[in-house]
DNA sequence: AGGCACTTGTGAACGGGTGCACAAAGTTGA
DNA sequence: TCAACTTTGTGCACCCGTTCACAAGTGCCT
């Protein structure tokens, strides 16, 4: 029970904590795995699996204490600690990291912002300094930078990647359009807006496709009970 | 074959993508499984499983031609056709959406930008004119507008995306952090900044545990390496 | 023409995650 | 105290995705 969160969970448990957050500041104190899992959109049951890795939080016939749940959670993923982050590329991107606020609130320190243009170095930007890309390896080193965010344009990704894992960065969160190779000792999280559209677009053609067949002799479509895939006998 | 892509599957497609035009404007013609897989970080096996749900597209003892293949993915994700997109919400992020070129060299068009904000309407970003969000109807039905994108602080995002339902809108990406409710014909992507951070923060955590306990006799795990944010000793 | 080297496409085994359904455990009210 | 009710925690069956391993197909060289 304690040995070995699944993936699947630790990818959900911010959400439950975005939600309990929410909660206790609405002043709730005890919610049921229903309430909490509609709040997470969430069956109950994959909830109450998910919180019982984490231990036995709850109490039968009453539910889940909030304060005391959003506690576990916080310890469970390490936010009871402060890590900090550098972000390293400050152009529209990294402005808008470096403004948000989610970060503050949740244990992550902002350690430096930094950038190899000249025109934005010693601008400040969410309260920092940008400071120039070659101090990296001094910022990851004397503010104890655990995490890097990489949000530089696509060619200088790879590059200012390996300087940060040379330098001790372990978890790298990427937002540029590469893949970035690092040792399997390296962990990389990769964010890609235009990914997110494309599947996106899947869907929505997809849609359209079922749309255009629903005059179709409908007898196909009615076999499918998992909302089709509807591309009944197109051939290309 | 043919008979529905598996999600796994579509959610890969857009990096085999991006490999493949990089080995494009590189001049690569073909090539094999191996190759694409490595520059797409993934495994060889997985990669021809996902291209084999598109159909044969390979030669077997050569591989795969580049530029077919763009076509071949492009055209299942629904890239041939032009999708419009609105983009609510044009604070930091807002921004940052609005002059990514990933959008545009993807086949997204970038039909309006809205705010709320009386400071921030009229401005111009990314070449477009800001306009009211009471646009918002009027914009989806003249322009035919696919896609909404929410880039709204957390309080706004369920109205606009109402809105943008209740206007026909099919397909959200939500970067608020909440969970937006939808009717299931509405299809919604969330993208999550700190809750990205948290997971890396929590991998982070577990692997200064195992490095501090590789010299320590394994039973120990049981202390709190957190330094004492008090509950220690809580015992249900 | 025939063998060799290479690569795809896929059947089959495996593993992890999901959802159901229910027993266990706790609460409330009489 | 006891019975009715609520809600958690979990065993189990199922399903989807991953990985392995190999037969089948293709090009090249002799």
């Amino acid at each position: 029970m304690r040995q070995g969160i699944p993936d699947a969970t630790v990818a959900r448990l911010p959400v439950y904590l975005r939600a309990l957050t929410t909660l206790a500041e609405d002043g709730t104190a005890t919610v049921s795995s229903e309430e909490l899992a509609a709040a997470a959109g969430v069956g109950s049951a994959k909830l109450r699996k998910d919180l019982s890795h984490l231990g036995s939080y709850g109490t039968r016939g009453v539910g889940y204490e909030v304060e005391y749940l959003v506690y576990q959670i916080s310890r469970e993923l390490g936010l009871t600690q402060d890590w900090r982050v550098v972000i390293v590329g400050v152009g529209n991107l990294g402005h808008a990291l470096a403004n948000y606020g989610g970060f503050v609130s949740r244990g992550f320190t902002v350690a430096a912002l930094l950038d190899a243009d000249d025109r934005i170095v010693g601008e400040t930007v969410g309260g920092l300094v940008v400071r120039p890309v070659d101090d990296l390896e001094e910022v990851v080193a004397d503010q104890g930078v655990h995490i890097g965010v990489v949000a530089t344009p696509a060619p200088a990704a790879q590059d200012v990647c390996d300087r940060l894992v040379a330098a001790g960065v372990t978890s790298v969160l990427n937002f540029a359009p590469v893949v970035l190779l690092v040792p399997d000792t390296v962990m990389v999280r990769k964010v890609d807006l235009s990914t997110e559209l494309q599947i996106l677009a899947f869907h929505e053609q997809r849609q359209v496709a079922n749309r255009l067949s629903v005059d179709v002799p409908a007898r196909v479509v009615a076999l499918e009970p998992d909302g089709g895939t509807g591309r009944a006998g197109v051939s290309p």
